[in-house]
DNA sequence: CACGTTTGCGTTCATAGAGTTCACGGCTGA
DNA sequence: TCAGCCGTGAACTCTATGAACGCAAACGTG
């Protein structure tokens, strides 16, 4: 590969305990280096502008799109408008449909929902290094197909694997639930709110907990065992 | 089959005959309509801005990159910074990978490169009218799948010819079963309906899911294992 | 402080549908 | 006519779910 072996990258997120696990995951993800976190849109762009002046321009973003002092698509709008380059995955809460169609117009890359397990974010990350390395030879595509094929490793979603007995729709959905909620939900009350049982929900529950989206809190104080909830460990902070 | 709403799409070419082209195969696309052609980016520009200020956004734009007054690119960011959602496919004989990772950061949803087959163009515009079927729904994802499904929709090469070990008539017949069930069918239901086995139904159920035409949702409550059940993605913008 | 009561946890297992493999029959081209 | 390929479906294995049930943990009472 003709380009620099490290894809340098900005974490931009409000909340600094977030930022600080984002950056982290970043690290420990090979071919990966996080330059910097920025909390606002006015540190992200400020350290762009510098990185760029300093002849190290940032090649990736994680940029939440909730900020103190705007909105992230705003802030995309704005550094397409001076130049910049750099490609950003968009890591929001933001469910709406039109959010996302506007990011997609804003030239985002990838759209990653939160919470997400740290498995997800390193197979977008290596998902977008493979695009990267399709594009970083110099020179011209073949044809028609070339151009196609890195559109689509950049696009195409990959199933992370799940232990055996646990299936997709299933997982996001009691995970949907439980980010809704607030406060904290048992079993039972997750099932019925997924349309699934209490077994079941309670398996999806403690998958969450082994992957660290959710973590387990007893509730004492009635009579009888105490009712295990469960409560989304937020990854955003908005 | 009831169309969805028109997608007004303006044609920016450079040149006359290729222009005329272009916008004749869009407007020969069912739910096409070309609103305008342009001939230059400033043209273009005006169009755009008019077309918005009448309360009639165009949505999307056929852009060639290489124009007489400056480069398509360009135009793009500027769209992008003047808050223009029109979405843009990128029509040009431009192969440098540089540019096409530039269009992806500028927010283009397809590249395509010249010359193309008129089919290639319709297979593109067939794509981009499923993807904003799939974001048309007011409202909220219900989870990262959703969004991926958007993305891989739009991202996907299709091949014009169909899998090996599917055919057209029973595709079209497993479709209209589907199409007209009202609410979500299992495999085995729809294989009834359409005289064919569970599996044969399956196979071309899941082909509509993996091409965007139709979505997944488990049935719980029964004992035993799920029942996966395939619903029509509504293509008319409601 | 010990013991019963109460309540929900956690496990086991039957079940029904998913998903896969493979053999058959028909069509096509030589 | 024969050879090869392709779409189909039967048989089979696998997997995700929920009902039943015993057990664990905290409270209440003496």
């Amino acid at each position: 590969m003709t380009r620099a072996a490290t894809i340098d990258v900005l974490v931009v997120e409000d909340d600094p305990v977030a930022a600080e696990a984002h950056a982290l995951h970043v690290s420990r993800a090979p071919g990966f280096r996080t330059v910097g976190t920025a909390h606002s849109a006015t540190q992200a762009l400020r350290f762009l502008e510098n990185a760029r002046a300093a002849g190290r321009p940032v090649d990736l973003t994680l940029l939440d799109l909730h900020l103190p002092d705007g909105h992230g698509l705003q802030l995309c709008r704005t550094l397409r408008a001076a130049g910049h380059g750099t490609d950003i995955i968009a890591v929001t809460s933001a469910r709406e449909l039109t959010t996302v169609r506007q990011a997609v117009s804003a030239g985002v890359v990838q759209y990653l929902l939160k919470p997400f397990a740290a498995a997800t974010l390193h197979e977008r990350l290596d998902r977008y290094a493979r695009y990267r390395a399709s594009l970083a030879r110099t020179g011209e595509a073949t044809g028609q197909d070339e151009v196609d094929q890195a559109f689509a490793v950049l696009r195409t979603s990959e199933r992370s694997t799940l232990p055996k007995g646990l299936s997709a729709p299933t997982l996001e959905a009691v995970a949907t639930v439980l980010q809704h909620a607030d406060g904290s939900l048992s079993a039972a009350a997750a099932g019925v709110r997924a349309g699934v049982s209490r077994i079941t929900a309670r398996r999806y529950l403690e998958h969450l907990v082994d992957t660290g989206l959710a973590v387990r809190e007893p509730r004492y104080g009635q009579v009888g065992r105490p009712e295990l909830c469960y409560r989304a460990r937020n990854m955003s902070g908005s």
